[in-house]
This record gives C-alpha cells, structure tokens and sequence, in this order.
RNA sequence: GCCGGCGUGGCGGAAUUGGUAGACGCAGCGGAUUCAAAAUCCGCCGCUGGAGACAGUGUGUCGGUUCGAGUCCGACCGCCGGCACCA
C-alpha cells in the first residue's frame, strides 16, 4: 500500500467503488431487519452549511454502524423545496423560485456526495416537485371530506405599504423588514387542519417513543393539558342593560371570590360593541391592532387596557366588576376573555395596580394567614379565605365545591383544555403547494376531486414584494363560469411533516404510499436540530396519525428514536462603521494573536493588517459572516477529516465549536493511522493468535484493544456519544504506537488491534477505512464487514487499583488482588503509607469499600 | 414574558448509576531528528506553595443533603433554543 494517506485519491476511489456497486441502494427484504436511518432534510438554500455537514454525518455514523450489525439499513435523502427564500432570491435576482431551487439543489446534491454519505439517491425526491405534492393535495381534500379541515378568521401580519402579509420573521421591532411600515394585524380567512382533536393522543403516544425527556416536556407543554372551569359572566351596560354574556375559562376556579374584573380582547365583540360612540375606546383599539401577532411580542409589550364602561356580574356573588379591554388577551386564545384575579396572578396584580383596581385576598398564605399583596401576587395554592362559604377549603376541594355550584347554577362546568390551537396551513404566497379547492358564484367552498388533481405550481412567474403572483394570473385562479380556484397555497411544514414516509415508495406514481411504508416505518433513528422539538416533529406526528386513520400507515408514531443535534458555531470578527452599524468578517480572513498562554487577545484583517474586534462565539451565520465553507474543508483535507472533526469536537446533543487547528488534529489522527497500518505491513506476516501463550505485554495491547471494543461499539450504538467512540481508539492506537513487538505473536496481537481500530473508525471515517481494509488483505468491503466482538476473557485483570480516601480527600492508592475481600483491602487500606499519616492518633469511626473503585476511611 | 436546555483548565471536551475531576484532542513550553524548516517522535502542562515527597484549593454564584457532590435539592446570575407565517 501507498505509505502516503492521500485522502482525495482515495475518497474518489471509495465512492466510485459504492456507486459503481450500489452499495446503499435500499431494498424491501422480509427476511432481513429494517433499520430506516433519517436526517432531517435540507432546505435547498444555495450551499450545504456547517449544521448541514454535522447533521448528517451523524446520521451516516449512524446508518454504517447499523449496517455493520447485519441491519437491512434505508437512508435517504431529499429536499425540503417550498419556501420564503426562494421568493426573497426571486425579488433580488429576477430568478424564477424554480430556477434558483433546483440549481441549489444540483449544488448541494453535489455537496453531499463529495462527503461520502451512505443515501440510497434512487429514493430522492423535492417537495417542489408535482410528484410529491399531489399527493398532499389528495389527502388534504380527502381530510376535508372526513370534517378535519375548516375555514375560519384568524389574525396575519399586514403590511400596509407592501401591501402584503407578512410572516412573524419578518416583522422587526413592530415593524415590516422592507417597507419599514407599522405592521397592523389583519383578519382574514384562513385554512386550519383539526389538529387538537388529536391533542389526548399527541399527548399520550410520547410515552411511546424514545426521545430526549427535555424535548417530550416542551411538547406536553405546549399541547398543555389543563384542567379547569369555563363560566358564564353576565354584562350590562352602565345604564343596566343586559348584553350578551361572556365566557371565560380558568384553572383556578379556587379563587373565584377574588376577582376584580374581566378583561376581553380587542377583537371580541363585546370591545367592539362598547368602542361604537366612543372614540377614546376606538383609538384604543386601534392601537392594540398594531405590532406584530407572535406570542414573544404579545408577551413583551407593555401591558395596556381600557375599561369598557360596562360591569360584569360575578356569577356566585352577583357583585358587579368592570370589564376592561386589554391588549394582552387574544381572540385566538381559549374564549378571547379571562377572569382577573389580581391578588392572586401576578399578570393580573400588574395590570390591577396600574390601573388602580381592587386586589383582593382569598387563598391565605402558608401560615394560615392573608398573604401580603403589596409587592405583588401570591400565586401558590393555599387555603380559601374572604370566600363566604368556601372559606377554610384547600385548592381541590375548594375547585370541587365551586365548579359543582356553578354548574348547579347552570353558570359553569368543569371543562379540559388544551393550549394546543388548530394549524392555520394556508399561506398568502407563491411558492408552496396550491390548496386543492376551488370558490363557486353562490360562495360555494369545493374540495377538488381527483381527477382535478394536481393542481400545479405555474413555474414561469415575476415575483416582487407585494404578495403572490397567483393572485394576479387568471390563468391559474379563473376557471370559467364564476368560479375561482384558491390562490392560498400549503404551510411548508405540510411538506415536512409526511416525506418521511414518502421516501419508502417515492417511485409510485398510483398512490401516496403503499405496503413498502410499513416494512420500513417507522423511521428507527431521526436526526436533526433541537430548534424542530416542537413545531416541526409536532406536525409530523399529527400527520402520521391522520395517515394512521386513513389506512396509509399501520404505526401510531413516525419516528421511534429521535437525536436532537446542537448548533455549530463560531467566533464572529467585525469593525464598526462610520454611521454606527457593524461590518463583520470572515474567520477565514482574520489572524488571530495569542498571548503566552496561548490565549486569543487580538486580531487582526489579513489583508491589510488592521486591527478587528471579536464579537464572541455564536451561531454560524450569514449576518456575522462566521460561517465556514464545508467545500473548502474538504478541498483541504477530504471529507473523512471534516466527518472526524465534527464527530470529535463535541457530542452530538450540544453546539459545537468550530476550529481551523482541531481540523488539522483530526487530520493528523488519519494520517497516524494510515502510517500504523503501513509500518505494520511491513513489518512481516502475523503469526497465530494463541491466547494462551501471550506475553505480559501482548496480554496488555489485547486488553485495552477488547476495552475499545466494548467501550465504542457503546458509544455509537447506545450512548450516541461518537466524541467519546473516537477517544478510546486514539487510546488504543496510542497504545499500538509504543508496541514495538515484531515477532509472529506480536505481529498477530498488533493485527487485532488494528482491525479493530479500522472497524470501528469505518462508519466514521469511510473513506480511508475502505482503503485500509482492502490493504489488510479482505476481499469484501469494510462497509459489509461485521462490527467487532468482545472477547470477555481479553478483559480479565488479575489485580486491580484502588483509591483511598480519608475523609473524602485523596490520600493513596493501592493494588489488591481482583478477588481480594473487604477485608484484605481495608487492611492494605490502612497499611498504605500516607494513609497512616492522616489516620494517626485519630479514631476511625467508618471505613467504606466500594468494591472496584474505593476505600474511603471516616476518621474523627 | 412563558416553555426547555446549558455553564468544568488557555481552548473543545471526559467523568455513563453519588465514588480518583480534567480521559482524548487543540494550543503552549522543553527536547530529539534536520544544514535549516516542514513533517514526525519523546516529555511537561488546572491554580497556589514546595527542590521534591506532598499540602492547600478548584466544576457559574450562594446555601443544603451525604462517609463522599461536576453529578442530588433550594435560591440566584449568565448564555442558548423555541414561542404556532424562518426552516
């Protein structure tokens, strides 16, 4: 073999070799076990970033290691093709969102082989692709048939300059990112699929799957199941004239006899009505229809309110309270009204306060006593006082006995909620799936039918800032005859939320899946970024359980274990400019100036040698340009070392830090390898291996190679922890490299343990193991080699090493026999040296043996 | 604001079930090799004191539980992700 570690040469020669044979082309095998690897897909936005490069080199890792366990492994890959991007491109670039998607994604498809991933290509498909979403067109009109879809108002961010609607990402401080306008929020009709009929089972089906607890958590937050009381409050007007009642829910119906007034929404009619004649109210409301709809900006803003002028009747007392209109209170959320318990909601005690309305005790403190409401509320649950007959109840009895009161009054009822809302699928843009329905002249509302399907995407289009270009083509919209098809088209995350399954059958042209989905589903490892822990794996599981009930698919959820994956960040450089903005450079093009420790304190611009400032580690971005191109890292030291790198750096689960000299070390481990295996060809032919003959140190080099198996075949195939796998067989190839043995037994000793490090660095580094193994002599390809075995007998040590602590602090170690008993090694314990030293004169009260590990002597 | 995380040497990180803090790598320092350099190999490397043996101290801050805490509990500080139209 070439004593060289080429790696351009060899990478060519490897994908070749998997491309010529199809090595990873996935096929349907009853016999075989299924084991479907994916990698969230990319949004084809021009080139392949860093998260990218990180994101599926995880799931390779994952996919070859699978494979090497004899599993019939499936790894696809895809595009995630609809989207903003491609419009704001076609705005700036006068290129059509096609043409600028598909030319990323023959770019990136590029990208991705070059780094060697094991995808089975003939599965490939993009969303953008009619192939792809007439099927989701299909089953959206099939949803609607089944009364899982409706029409209702709901609020968007309006520009009113641009004239258009705008998503949350696009409204800064309040205001539209071009036009600079302020946003106002607008009411129209809109698309929404019943996802919160599926709310119990999206929330129970988490006990099903293997996922990290903390993204379980944020899910069952946010479906947040609640349970509580909805009630009636009777209205009247000043002058005492009945309106029309408003509802409100709460879970705290404990403190029911502390409420001091109603607060309703800016969108609820009962604002509406009030502001009619008033123009103070109608300012006010007005005011509240500004700013952008997101939950962080309601949640942020300064808390405003106007009182209505009308009272509500409490429903138990029949005490009178205002009503306020408040801008923090929704249409969208629950009833559009809430109850406000100011001594006993901190929201509440703000708004009250500034406004000066009563605060009221009714739930005492931990003392029995009524809590001090002076600095703020007191929200934890405690004991009912100044509640009449309710008083000296606890919070359940207390909700038991109130919720049964109302109901008796025909005033209220015990009601479970859930914070979970419908998902609003339509967008009011160009580049998405057409919604497959079409208007009537009578305002008749018609899902397509089949043979209407697809509804294809125009592809020849201008695109500019103000909205959807569908809009304006009769073409598309004019069907003859007074009707008009939808000019909406789907949330991307429709797309997202079924490709999974698509991948199993891409090929068919007759149905949106069929059997092959259920060899493969569901998906066994899906790998991807932790920023997708509620949205996107949300969709996805409330479509899985749709395709579920329509027969598609035989499993409840889509993906059994799941990966969250950390960001990849970077140093960021800039210069501040003359009118008060920043100007930020690449890493790449900045020197960096150490002090004797080897810490960075300055940095300067290579190219003229100024000064820049250092702005601090973050996200690797377009906006601080501290990204770093994947390309130019594998043009520099092919793909194994970047793949090695990021799998080294840190796990998998946290971000990860990008650095030019841990590249060049992950570089420099490769070429440590290829020469170990190189010297040790040389070095002459391996004898047998006989076990039982090995010398002291051949027993010691077989060890640590039978450690490395077990401790790295955990690390990948449980743990997940590839920086850890990549340690122990450094370890062990240190090892290899202080091994001087050139005799038959040795020769045969240092063989397996370099056959091992080449097994089990293969998933990682592919590249370079494929080349290796070949040059050990095997004729089959290391990627249908088996994983290693451990030899559980290579493990045995005839003596081991413990610590000694007195006190708990670090005093001896010692070496006892592997089968010495607790009392051999307390002995040896106290005999150590310095063990005495801190044990003389004293009285030893406790001696505790950790059998393998310590001694931990108490003296007194 | 709400929900979920994270915080360990000069740096990335390790310590898997409460049991030796700092594996492995990077940077740095010293040495070998070389005409020289690169590459490679060997050694040192938390902080303070000490020639050393060793001692003290140390995992964001403060407090607690325990024979023993990076790990568990409470409070706080800082940073990151998500918040329903970014993907």
């Amino acid at each position: 073999m070439d004593a060289q570690y080429k790696p351009h040469d060899i990478e060519r020669d490897a994908q070749q070799f998997w491309d010529t044979h199809q090595c990873f082309k996935a096929v349907e095998d009853a016999e075989r076990e299924p084991f479907y690897c994916l990698s969230m897909f990319p949004y084809p936005s021009g080139k392949l970033h860093m998260g990218h490069v990180r994101n599926y080199t995880i799931g390779d890792v994952v996919s070859r290691y699978q494979r090497m366990q004899g599993k019939n492994v499936m790894q696809p890959m895809g595009w995630d093709a609809f989207g903003m991007p491609a419009e704001n491109a076609a705005i700036q670039n006068r290129v059509p969102p096609a043409k600028w998607t598909y030319d990323n994604i023959a770019y990136m498809r590029h990208q991705l082989k070059a780094l060697g991933f094991a995808y089975d290509w003939s599965r490939e498909f993009a969303t953008c692709d009619s192939s792809y979403y007439r099927w989701e067109q299909w089953f959206f009109t099939k949803l609607v048939d089944k009364g899982l879809v409706y029409k209702k108002m709901s609020t968007v961010n309006w520009d009113p300059v641009d004239q258009t609607v705008l998503a949350n990402e696009q409204v800064i401080e309040g205001r539209g990112w071009r036009s600079g306008a302020l946003v106002e929020r607008k009411e129209i009709p809109l698309w929404f699929l019943k996802i919160t009929d599926y709310a119990e089972e999206l929330l129970t089906d988490l006990d099903k799957v293997d996922w990290p607890e903390q993204v379980k958590t944020m899910q069952r937050n946010w479906i947040g199941k609640s349970y509580g009381v909805e009630m009636t409050f009777d209205i009247r007007e000043a002058s005492g004239h009945a309106l029309t009642p408003v509802n409100v829910y709460t879970t705290r119906p404990d403190t029911l006899m502390g409420v001091t007034y109603l607060a309703v929404a800016a969108g609820h009619p009962l604002a509406k009505q009030a502001a009619e004649g008033n123009v103070e109210l109608t300012d006010f409301l007005e005011e509240c229809a500004q700013g952008g709809t997101s939950e962080a900006a309601l949640a942020t803003m300064e808390k405003k309110g106007m009182p209505t002028g009308h009272v509500a009747v409490h429903p138990l007392t029949g005490d009178e309270v205002p009503v306020y209109v408040a801008n923090f209170v929704l249409m969208e959320y629950g009833t559009g009204a809430v109850m406000a318990v100011p001594g006993h909601d901190q929201r509440d005690w703000e708004f009250a306060t500034q406004y000066d309305i009563p605060i009221k005790a009714v739930i005492a403190d931990a003392h029995g006593q009524a809590p001090d409401l002076t600095e703020g509320a007191h929200v934890e649950y405690g004991t009912l006082i100044h509640s009449g007959e309710f008083d000296g109840l606890a919070f359940q009895a207390a909700f038991d006995a109130i919720a049964a009161r109302l109901e008796s009054l025909g005033r209220g009822e015990v009601k479970t909620n859930f914070r979970l809302r419908d998902w609003g699928v339509a967008r009011q843009r160009y580049w998405g799936a057409p919604i497959p329905v079409k208007y009537g002249p009578e305002g008749q509302t018609v899902p397509l039918t089949d043979d209407e399907l697809p509804v294809e995407l125009p592809m020849e289009v201008t695109v500019d800032a103000t909205g959807s270009p569908l809009k304006r083509m009769p073409a598309f919209s004019d069907l003859g005859d007074g009707w008009t098809r939808e000019t909406d088209t789907f949330d991307t995350f429709m797309e997202s939320s079924w490709y999974y399954a698509r991948f199993c059958c891409a090929d068919n042209t007759d149905a949106m899946l069929d059997e092959r989905a259920n060899y493969w589903l569901p998906v066994d490892l899906y790998v991807g970024g932790i920023e997708h822990a509620i949205l996107h794996l949300l969709y996805a599981r409330f479509f899985h359980k749709l395709m579920r009930d329509f027969g598609l698919v035989d499993s409840d959820e889509p993906f059994q274990r799941l990966l969250t994956q950390g960001m990849v960040i970077a140093e960021t450089y800039y210069r501040s400019t003359d009118n008060g903005g920043k100007q930020w450079f690449n890493p790449a093009d900045v020197e960096v100036k150490r002090d004797d420790k080897g810490r960075p304190v300055s940095a300067v611009l290579a190219s003229d040698g100024q000064p820049v400032e250092m702005g601090g580690i973050e996200k690797m971005s377009k906006s601080k340009n501290n990204g770093v191109d994947p390309q130019s890292m594998i043009d520099r030291f092919g793909a194994d070392t970047v793949r090695l790198f990021m799998m080294f750096a840190a796990p998998p689960e946290q971000s990860l830090e990008w650095s030019d000299s841990g590249v060049e070390g992950a570089h420099r481990f490769l070429k440590r390898v290829w020469r170990l295996v190189a010297e040790h060809l040389e070095a002459g032919e391996p004898g047998n291996l006989d076990v039982e003959a090995l010398s002291e140190p051949q027993r010691e080099l077989r060890r640590k190679t039978h450690e490395t198996i077990k401790k790295a075949g955990d690390d990948i195939g449980r743990r997940t922890t590839f920086n850890t796998a990549i340690a122990s067989v450094m370890e062990l190839t240190n090892a290899l490299g202080r091994f001087e043995d050139r005799s038959p037994l040795g020769l045969a000793v240092a063989r397996e343990a370099i056959e091992a490090s080449v097994l089990l660095l293969a998933p990682i580094a592919p590249h370079g193991c494929h080349a290796l193994w070949k040059a050990l002599g095997h004729v089959d390809p290391v990627i249908d080699a088996a994983w290693p075995r451990v030899d559980d007998t290579a493990l045995v040590r005839d003596s081991i090493e413990l610590v000694v602590q007195v006190n708990g602090k670090l005093r001896a170690h010692i070496e006892v026999a592997a089968q010495a008993d607790k009392s051999t090694i307390e002995t040896e314990a106290l005999a150590a040296e310095n063990v005495k030293r801190h044990t003389d004169g004293k009285t030893i009260r406790k001696v505790i043996v950790v059998p393998g590990k310590l001694v931990n002597i108490v003296v007194g």
